[in-house]
DNA sequence: ATATTAATTTAAGCATACTTAAATTTAATG
DNA sequence: CATTAAATTTAAGTATGCTTAAATTAATAT
């Protein structure tokens, strides 16, 4: 006899997975497999709720989890994961291009909307958006079959060897401090920037953009990519 | 010492506090003080979990409440309900005229829509449909000061006589069926229609839409609300 | 290989929002 | 006014998702 839940613990539980989805599929996608801890850290839980969370998601048939040992997504779970990533930047970009909503505050405001957003506007907001390939911080917004648009080739701006020029291409979209920052400096998507200096001190860059020089720590150029110039100085 | 409570208990219990308070206000506001058990039945929960969070709403100071006496709304429990309708009624009304979602469908998406959008949003969102009055359904949307335009004056469709021809100028929206039928049958805002007849069988009324003739039930009728014409015969 | 450290899991317990069944209070009826 | 019926609350128990502290397993260093 199957137990009938009530619509709050789905809704709960929906949000949930789809957090937990979220940060092991965008892992994976950037840095390869993911951990326990690593899940704990980003989402400022402790590691026993992680563990807790890993049985239910393996349950329930979203990823494979075995004790001790790694965390990977089944064919379901993938599934989940890109239609949620396709949700949430859909809504970024109606927000960026539609509501003007500024650049380093969509990925909150999408973040939480998400959730609620059925599949229908999603489909609809995509085609007042003319099907784009790409969310505002240059991230690849999967199609309504599943299907990913190639990444655009891209360099992470601390491996650019001095006196090269590239455009910003990407920027991790996750911190709301850092993004408020960077486009508070100047450094948004197609901003064209030179790097003049490596400095061994502190590993931090130096910097043009419209002729004006900068200085940014190299976490904060290990979160913004670029697309180097041919034929440039 | 104040406890922390994590992220996902915050959520889970704004929407559920949420969903509580517009069920009060919204019946308060159509039919009067409304009781334990009509929560119960519009929220499809039980008594218990009714009387459970009365108590826990009573204790965060948005509503009035001493066991088997009525229930009220305090003055933050008001402006929390105002405010949440607004987000509601300015979403239902982007859905309808910029997203071109259809009218039966718009109020379920605002609904989980709702307790995701910042008031940034919403603020952006009534600047863009250039601070309408009523929403798709001809309730009136309260502005950022909590202020709300007049109702307009509306006769329940049951209550008006034979031979009269009026316009539709709003309609209970809470019932997706009853909006998709109404709409099905041509019956949306600004329609107009003649009573030509109250069976006293099974108090249906006989309406002519556009030349042709329907007949609908008095539960229907009730749900309509309608703007008698001057000087028509 | 053994010892130490780090990562992960288990155990026990709490808050939220539900459920059903039983007890209580209020309202309606004769 | 006493009786019955209806509404509401209490009691006991469940699921979800979290916490801290203790136990276990895996990784690292000597
Ligand atoms: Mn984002
Ligand atoms: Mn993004
Ligand atoms: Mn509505
Ligand atoms: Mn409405």
């Amino acid at each position: 006899m199957l137990k009938l839940i009530s619509k709050i613990y789905l809704i709960m539980k929906n949000i949930s997975q789809e957090d937990y989805i979220s940060v092991i599929y965008k892992h994976r996608d950037t840095e390869g497999l993911i951990r326990s801890t690593t899940i704990a850290d980003r989402m400022s839980i402790s590691n026993a709720a992680v563990t807790d969370m890993l049985r239910k998601l393996s349950r329930d048939g979203l990823i494979y989890y075995t004790k001790y040992k790694g965390i990977s997504l089944t064919g379901e779970g993938e599934e989940f994961a890109v239609n949620l990533v396709r949700r949430h930047r859909l809504l970024e970009m109606f927000l960026y291009k539609i509501v003007n909503m500024p650049w380093e505050k969509v990925h909150e405001e999408a973040e939480r909307l998400e959730h609620g957003a059925s599949e229908e506007l999603i489909n609809r907001l995509e085609e007042m958006l003319e099907f784009p390939d790409y969310d505002p911080h240059g991230d690849p917004i999967p199609s309504k079959t599943g299907k990913i648009p190639q990444a655009r080739s891209a360099l992470r701006l601390d491996y650019m060897e001095s006196g090269k020029t590239a455009v910003v291409v990407r920027v991790n979209d996750y911190d709301h401090e850092f993004m408020t920052y960077i486009s508070s400096v100047g450094i948004i998507m197609d901003t064209e920037l030179t790097v003049k200096n490596h400095l061994k001190f502190d590993n931090s860059i130096v910097l043009s953009i419209h002729g004006k020089e900068l200085n940014i720590s190299h976490k904060i150029a290990s979160n913004i990519f670029v697309q180097e110039k041919e034929g440039e100085a």
